[in-house]
DNA sequence: TTGTAAGCGTTATCAT
DNA sequence: ATGATAACGCTTACAA
């Protein structure tokens, strides 16, 4: 139905290779052709079939972005990233493909690499192993993991400086004098994440505060198991003065819980968050937290997975973008 | 590189024909090569190329997503529907492309039907004229609008009812005996969102109560134009009990210039919103909302596109989901 | 400068 | 039940 090259070339009594010399522009086609080419294939609707000129050209212009977690439990998180990839992707003749659930198993995700339907894959993913790793590079598909620093010297990656973010943060609380900060985390065996958790170690020591274990609680994430880690920080025998949560997300429900004990923020208990997210901005105090480039991680992981499917010995792309601190009411209001 | 039915053909002995019949399970091949087949294919990792399927099927089992408007504008309205699409797009073994700008002008989504890079295209648009319909069916490539109604016989959408909704806001405030109520919109004109408005209209004249111009003002978002506008009601003569923002954003921002002002919120000035975002819940008061269903929206609309693509017959599918009202403090605090 | 023809990896139509 | 072969629409090496 659609019009081919063959269409065209009919039209004007040409041979196909000379419409697609001219419609691409190739140096070896008189001007006079390549100009009539180019009028009638406009003036006949044409587009090249994708389906074929993947085929012949073994690309297909397009990226995958494989999530494995729900995309909709950072809605602002993933709208910005997805905002900025899409963006870069656009600018430079591409387009993205969403997948999700491909990493529960790496075959999923190998399979996906077989069929060849993107030209390379952007993961985010919370932990990314090198179980995961190591077949994707086997298989040669380029690929950038995003959000998450990973230890493989042939992954490339785009994260925001989860370290330096948290550290930032805790000088600044220290600075405000506190001494027993809680911790509210995601499991930290289960993640990359681990940067985090390293600078609150590194800054208590740095202040020559003795860690306390009790102090760190974890949540799996969701209302009600952010509300228990809340309630087993708050019920200490001697309950921190600040609390930093890992993510924004958390940091409202940790409010919440602290706002309906009757405590206030800060001046009973100082809290953080992490990430940037809007939420920490809306609610009442509005929460301290150290906010991520995230548009510019989507666009630069764009960027870095073209240049490797570019060039495919480009030596892997790994790069920490800063992140800035941004004190609110919750901490010092 | 990767391996092909060709490669399998020749590891087993057999031709490429029987090799393609085997795996794709048609009945004329013999259970023993199938069994074959289907174990050295797996023990040799195939997967059938996209793109050569794809020329060959003439379908990509792909589904094109269309933004005209930046996509993390509205985080968690993005968020949700995509996370719908997609997952609901997975389970019937297609995958979502994602555009943007696409349609500025129609030319850009004609092309993009032309190349056939997807089988159909959901269109998530504020305003979708006839002009860019018609030549869109006349391309003859399925397509279905999200989230908005469209006055067109042959055009599928999926809907959230705004019209009811907004109604329902509405009998909400009147039965709190609210007379003068504010209506912060977006330009009416430019929008096919006229069914909101067009309930607060008539839920006033079922009412008895004449409509005021003045109560009604235009912001084109963001920020400083949402404030302007809020602005603009609370300075009238006599200034509204009540007002309604045209979604939750402005909402949000409606409440902070109320609150800033003095005035408390319900007991001066009762505000609502419309769409059921986050935000709506986070700020203090949290602020009545009418809830739309996102992640269904999204689902639905890949169901009807599926339903399209499959049956080229398929008459227009127009839904229109129901919505919830949501009470909170910021009109019965 | 232009045309012919091979090939990208499938699927589908014919024979056998 | 299986094999040869022709598409699908494009790009490109090779001829003319």
């Amino acid at each position: 139905m659609p019009v081919t090259i063959e269409d065209i070339s009919k039209q004007l009594g040409v041979s196909i290779s000379t419409v697609s010399r001219a419609l691409n522009g190739k140096a070896d086609v008189s001007e006079a052709t390549k100009e009539r080419v180019q009028q009638v294939a406009q003036k006949m609707g044409y587009q090249p079939s994708a389906a074929a000129r993947n085929l012949r050209r073994q690309r297909t212009e397009k990226i995958g972005f494989v999530f494995n977690d729900a995309i909709s439990h950072f809605s602002d998180y993933f709208a910005e990233i997805i905002a900025g990839a899409t963006t870069e992707a656009e600018e430079n003749g591409h387009n993205i493909v969403l997948y999700t659930n491909k990493g529960d198993s790496a075959d999923g995700l190998l399979n996906l690499c077989k069929t060849r339907e993107v030209d390379g894959l952007i993961l985010v993913w919370n932990h990314v192993p090198s179980a995961i790793i190591d077949p994707l590079i086997a298989e040669g598909l380029p690929f950038v993991i995003l959000g998450r620093r990973v230890n493989h010297p042939q992954a490339s990656y785009i994260t925001p400086d989860n370290y330096n973010g948290a550290m930032a943060l805790m000088q600044h609380l220290l600075s405000l004098g506190h001494t027993r900060i809680g911790f509210i985390t995601r499991p930290l065996m289960k993640l990359t994440y681990v940067d985090r958790f390293a600078a609150y170690t590194d800054a208590l020591e740095n202040a020559g505060i003795p860690f306390d274990s009790s102090l760190v609680v974890e949540t799996e994430g969701g209302k009600e198991c952010n509300s228990l880690a809340t309630k087993q920080l708050l019920d200490l025998p001697v309950p921190p003065t600040a609390a930093i949560a890992f993510h924004d997300l958390i940091a409202v429900d940790v409010l919440t819980v602290i706002l309906e004990r009757g405590l206030r923020v800060p001046q009973d208990i100082a809290l953080a968050g992490f990430d940037g997210l809007n939420a920490s901005l809306l609610v009442k105090p509005s929460i301290t937290t150290v906010k991520q480039p995230l548009r510019e991680i989507g666009e630069q992981s764009v960027q870095a997975l073209l240049r490797c499917i570019e060039n495919s010995k480009q030596p892997p792309i790994q790069k920490t973008l800063p992140v800035q601190l941004e004190i609110r009411e919750s901490t010092s209001g």
